[in-house]
DNA sequence: CTTTACTATACAACTATACAACTTTTAATT
DNA sequence: AATTAAAAGTTGTATAGTTGTATAGTAAAG
């Protein structure tokens, strides 16, 4: 087998085992060439293929990068699971995990501005891009407002279409926090990652236009294959 | 008798009275057919004779290059390549292949004394004797207790150098396991050998005047060009 | 008739070298 | 501390030269 094809696959092996990670420079084609033994246009040549493979690209001047292609997960004002995956090209879906109905925790019924004692919804959902799953998301609703909240939700696997359904036309961010957590094994197994894979986990509330709390909520991201992109 | 046969011998001579020196390059295959007046596939056929001796090694693209035989290579309590090398009269010289710090595996832990968290330098080089690779090195020395080790070795090009700008004044083998492989043809390119061609493995510990481990390292010569002298 | 030695030609794989285009780092200057 | 300029390093491209391999053909020897 040729020399290029060779290297081509030890780098390929490399790049598996994460020695060369997403977003990050691969040693110039001058180094990998003293440490390959070869000229640099045959480390040019493997380095071709890897590069029609999309696995990496060259900036001249500056290296050669590995793509990063975790899911850009756009997180502004306006934050819309399908339509975010569907402007990427992607194909999006929604699993329920569970639901439940139960009087509201303190930080809760604090975040969504009702009394302690009123009743609020929890959804569980997976939410899948190209059938993979790799965001799970937890969100706390009051019963109160939207008693048929689950019943609507349960048919459109959307929440912008229900509460359009519902009578909100329009809702928001109010502030988002972002922290990072590990796989447990449950977890693991739901998203398809390794235990203690690093997860990216966002808290926030989405509200109104008249500046009402809706959900009080919380989605966790699988952080090898989704980066969460803030803007303003 | 065949034409190949008696360009063979012609060039046999030359390269005894040393016309063609080892790590210098012959004629190109061209320029050896003009000369001899002849096709370019005789010539080979006649070069093919003396790399089967051993004496002549081609690298595509490159050229034909000139072997020298077996260099005897001492192993005794103290090994230094550039001085066992020197005082054969031979020309020694060290060019780096690629280096990396990471944590140690279980292995290098335990044979450098060190916790298995604690992170390694890992060097590869390649050696040369009159300018014919020959030998290859894997070092792994700890980067706790030498963190400067690449930056000097990066300027010194040797182990004993480096060692005693920090403080290690002498060293020796702890041990020498001595084993053969097979070189793949990544290997092969680097240190100028067939594929398959048997290596010397060496699997050793430097240790300083304390007893303490400097480095866990792995050598492969080519042992069709090197044998190894141990002595007591 | 088959084998061997040699020629002829073509192409693939790899090396060697040089330079252009561009980026990053370093150093100097203000 | 910020700006600017030079230096060094990176990828892209071009050209020429080298060995490896495949195929086809010719001539001579057994």
């Amino acid at each position: 087998m040729s020399i290029y094809y060779q290297i081509y696959e030890s780098l390929k092996k490399d790049l598996s085992n994460n020695l060369y990670k997403p977003g990050e420079k691969l040693p110039s084609e001058n180094v990998l060439s003293k440490r390959f033994g070869v000229n640099r246009h045959t480390i040019r040549r493997s380095l071709q293929l890897l590069k029609d493979e999309g696995i990496l690209f060259s900036k001249r001047g500056s290296g050669i990068i590995v793509h990063d292609n975790r899911f850009k997960y756009k997180i502004g004002k306006r934050v819309r699971f399908s339509q975010n995956i569907l402007n990427e090209n992607y194909v999006p879906e929604t699993t329920i995990l569970r639901s439940e109905i139960r009087k509201a925790s303190k930080i809760e019924a604090k975040n969504l501005e009702i009394n302690s004692k009123h009743e609020i919804l929890l959804i569980e959902t997976i939410g899948k891009i190209n059938n993979v799953p790799s965001i799970k998301t937890k969100r706390i609703i009051s019963n109160k407002r939207f008693p048929d909240f689950f019943d609507i939700f349960q048919k459109q696997l959307s929440i912008t279409k229900t509460l359009k359904i519902l009578g909100v036309n329009d809702f928001f961010r109010k502030n988002t926090l972002v922290t990072a957590e590990q796989a447990d094994s449950i977890q693991a197994n739901l998203l398809h990652c390794k235990i203690n894979s690093p997860l990216l986990k966002t808290t926030y509330i989405n509200q109104d236009l008249n500046l009402i709390p809706i959900e009080y909520s919380q989605t966790w991201f699988v952080g090898e294959r989704i980066q969460l992109a803030l803007e303003n």
